[in-house]
DNA sequence: CTTATTATTAGGAATCATTACTAATAATTT
DNA sequence: AAATTATTAGTAATGATTCCTAATAATAAG
């Protein structure tokens, strides 16, 4: 993908990097677009689509491709793991640090139990949000809380 | 979603689960449909995904939603891990036992440092399967190794 | 500083997985 | 046997995303 081809910084482009960065609720690309139009009222869904792809490929922000059929984007690129809402898909950052070793160690027996090359994992944690706590008032809960442990945890 | 109504085990129900659980390749939607229309060739694409559905809801199956715009199924409900292939999206089982305890503490401090309600996780191991690890010849990998060191890991 | 090249854009059309709708059929209950 | 309910095939609709195009803007070459 990443050519030899020159990349212009647009204003566009920068507009985007900027909201993406500014928000802090891993907003999906049309919460982008709804932000970016205030600052750009004619810039069209498909430049903020491409631009989204190009500042991931860049490694300037991450997208992120929850379980729900529509993307978000986050401008915090260092590692962190995510909470995810079964009920709404909120995605909040979880406040624990990478245990980079435990993991690191599984990351390493499985490349030697496999023929693959491994050199990363994903860690999601599965919960509800506050709000849908109250929401549902505990019936969703306990019946998720069947399922995924019936289902035997995750992925 | 689950009510009090009754659901019947059709032929088309029975099929569908017997191919997820035969297949280990942990297929999609439409790759579920191609195996059942040998059996059954007036079936349709709808009843594939209705059926998909509701087996998921009662936990003979389980809905996997990759980092790839396509779903994937798998007739084994176990908990287990999985490793996805970042090329070519090949999800297989991680031959590595879902330890528990280590993961389990952090769901539990998880639960103390936040509103949310946490009942479980998904661990998902990245990595290149054999066969893109040769196809690419090493320079895919290392692109993307780098991409993935410098996201610092995942979600 | 023109001209040529390349990248980017807005806007709209196309795609693709998935979901919803519908009338017909089949199973179950009364 | 009649009424109710669930399921089906087929098709239309949806919604997120990608692709296409002609116009525009930025950069490089002459």
């Amino acid at each position: 993908m990443k050519s030899d081809k020159l990349y212009r910084l647009t204003r566009q482009r920068e507009v985007i990097l900027e909201e993406v960065r500014k928000a802090c609720n891993h907003p999906t690309a049309d919460e982008i677009y709804e932000n970016v139009r205030r600052k750009l009222p004619h810039i069209s869904m498909g430049t903020v689509y491409r631009n989204l792809d190009v500042l991931a490929e860049f490694g300037l922000i991450k997208k992120i491709e929850p379980d729900f059929p529509q993307m978000r984007f986050d401008g915090n690129t260092k590692k962190h793991y995510h909470i995810t809402c079964l009920h709404c898909g909120a995605i909040e950052d979880a406040p624990i640090e990478p245990s980079d070793n435990s993991l690191k160690n599984l990351e390493n027996a499985l490349g030697n139990l496999t023929k693959h090359g491994i050199f990363g994992h994903k860690l999601e944690f599965i919960g509800l949000c506050s709000k849908c706590r109250e929401k549902e008032n505990g019936r969703f809960y306990m019946e998720n809380l069947k399922e995924c442990k019936e289902t035997g945890g995750f992925k």
